[in-house]
DNA sequence: CGCACTTTGTGCGTTGGCGCACAGAGAAGC
DNA sequence: GCTTCTCTGTGCGCCAACGCACAAAGTGCG
């Protein structure tokens, strides 16, 4: 299969007009991610923006006394690193693998003369981060007024979005990382999961069973995300 | 006191370029908002976009269950209507009122000529996105792993800086809104604020007494928020 | 097979914040 | 001065999540 067809796997890319598509194909290079590989670091330079298409990043923020939660996730329906056509270079913030994969990238001066000078590009890019936005606005509601229950289908569900199959492979204490709380809390959260036939999992392997099950479970912030999603931009939601 | 050199004391405001300057201010339209007023409501489509001077807006999100939280603050630092330029139109937040005081708004169509049309106006405002994005990651990590005394101290100093005096005007019923907790648990809080004589409160009126307490007092967050905004916004912290 | 290692399960006691109920204390109006 | 209302103080019992300690079960490798 050709990578330049890959790229098109990523919505924002899919989403461009055709003659940003022309220019841009020559300026994406295929990369591939294992689980825990850092894309950026807290406070550090960014030379590259990515665009996933198979991986799933995490936005985490890790604190002084080193534990962490995540502020967002990205996929294939998104961009990370969006602080360098923000204009801000970096952020405060640590970008992870989640769940390892394959995506693109752009070196730094190659994005920012494409959002200075394509409005298209430019409005795509920012309708993301608006409901980039969204996402990190409802994390803080969430982390403020759900249980661990309601958090963990949320984040299933998140994930699930920017995956083909209804497989994850991720462990409890890598959830319990992202979540920001204990890793027996989901550990006793999973098995009521899976006590009522939502999910069956075994070491680090998580499949999902029973999905509108999990949505239902859920608190309404992962349905506020998603909506927002769809409404800023709809030309991506192909899937 | 001529209301166009009022609008300056709007940090974004104040660093536009001159060129920029002089086409905004027939456009500036001067407002003012007595404290609970509502500048836009989740999902309602925006008419205006606004720059605060002496009034502080928090942005809430409110859920199903009416239960709320404040994702971010805004202040004569910001700009509160952000979905205007970023593309959406429209977010699922709130905006209020928390300290009531005077601004200044523009036309949904002038700021997105603006926007559009003139390069140091949208980077400037992409800047400040970009720090308000980080005070929501900030409050969500807030949210998880921040104890109440500490959640508070960062919402204090956070208005504070927002504010000319060293006196808020604000119920503890209000606080518990904005925090997304307990009245009684501000009441704690606040008590062994008092009790450190960090702080003097009565009837909806805190006195600060002690900033430099407070700000060790605080959880890391404050910090990490303050210097995000003067690393973004260096010429508009004359402050 | 046997051993080391990773992942998951479980049982404590502790704690911070919740929900509720009600008491005081200051402010405002008549 | 008296009532009424708003704001703050306090005392419960309750519960979800925490921190810690350790057991059990599955996996990989020599």
């Amino acid at each position: 299969m050709p990578r330049f067809a890959d790229a098109r796997a990523n919505h924002l890319i899919a989403a461009l007009p055709e003659s940003a598509w022309e220019r841009w194909s020559a300026h994406l290079e295929a990369v591939e991610w294992p689980l825990g590989a850092v894309l950026y670091e807290s406070g550090g330079t960014l030379e590259h923006i990515y665009f996933p298409t198979t991986v799933i990043v995490s936005l985490l923020y890790v604190m002084e006394n080193g534990a962490a939660a995540e502020i967002a996730v990205v996929g294939n329906e998104g961009v990370v690193g969006i602080s360098l056509f923000m204009g801000g270079q970096s952020t405060p913030n640590r970008a992870v693998v989640q769940s390892a994969g394959a995506g693109f990238r752009m070196s730094a001066e190659t994005i920012q003369h494409e959002f200075n000078h394509y409005g298209p590009v430019m409005h795509l890019l920012l309708r993301y981060t608006q409901a980039l936005i969204t996402q990190m606005s409802q994390t803080a509601v969430c982390n403020r007024h759900h249980s661990l229950d309601q958090q963990l289908c949320r984040w299933l569900l998140l994930s699930l979005d920017r995956l083909q199959g209804s497989e994850l492979v991720m462990t409890q204490e890598l959830i319990a990382n992202m979540l920001g709380v204990r890793r027996e809390g989901v550990t006793e959260a999973a098995r009521r999961l899976q006590d009522a036939r939502l999910i069956s999992y075994s070491r680090g392997r998580i499949q999902v069973l029973n999905r509108s099950g999990l949505e239902r479970r859920s608190c309404e912030c992962y349905a506020v995300v998603k909506k927002e999603y769809d409404r800023l931009l709809p030309a991506t939601v192909a899937t």
